[in-house]
DNA sequence: CTGGTATACTTTGTAATACAAAGTAATTTT
DNA sequence: AAAATTACTTTGTATTACAAAGTATACCAG
């Protein structure tokens, strides 16, 4: 009678997959995360880690900073307020569909 | 200290997918499913349904009868007992990762 | 000071995936 | 008996997920 059934909400597919479901837990709970963090907290490549932060940008979930620390490169990425939000709406979706219904 | 950390652990692949998380929660909350109700109340394709089917089908999660119901074809599905003791590691693991850790 | 190893990424190539359109087959309607 | 409907499956294709290879700088070791 309010809104869409259980079954018809979508999760985000941006957040839905098995590894970036993971940079997403990582990247809510802390302000900033970076790129050498996730890659060996996560056990992923470093493609494979770039491509997901890629398309989590892409979505306009995160943002990427850029700096030097000891004279070495380095990327730190935190959630946007949108992705947060994204994030938070996903929470609620999963536990609506799998934990309640 | 006891096994893995939550960033550690893998969503089951076959699970973690929109289209399937939303197949398994229906699975899951009835003896067995028809392939017309999937398909009607998740509001997907033929072709789409049938290929997710296939997935969770050759990973043993679930498995299909074949029979005839007013003169037409029925296929319904269940899980099988592996296919539930995967859903509930896999809402284990999604639990620990996303609403606690 | 130069050859090798390490760090910190990004780009590129490719196998697998997700999806819908088209195909098959039987059945009911007109 | 042609047309539309139900119940699927197969096929074609754009997208995805991943690792291997590439780029660039820094830090040793001899």
């Amino acid at each position: 009678m309010a809104g869409k059934t259980v079954a018809e909400e979508l999760l985000d597919p941006v957040i839905h997959q098995p590894v970036r479901t993971r940079i997403f837990a990582c990247l809510a709970s802390a302000e900033e995360v970076s790129f050498s963090y996730l890659k060996k907290t996560l056990n992923l490549s470093d493609g494979n880690l770039t491509t997901h932060m890629k398309k989590i940008i892409e979505a306009g979930y995160a943002e990427m900073k850029k700096e030097f620390v000891n004279n070495r490169p380095m990327t730190t990425y935190r959630l946007t307020r949108k992705g947060q939000r994204a994030f938070e709406r996903y929470l609620r979706c999963l536990k609506e569909m799998v934990f309640e219904g």
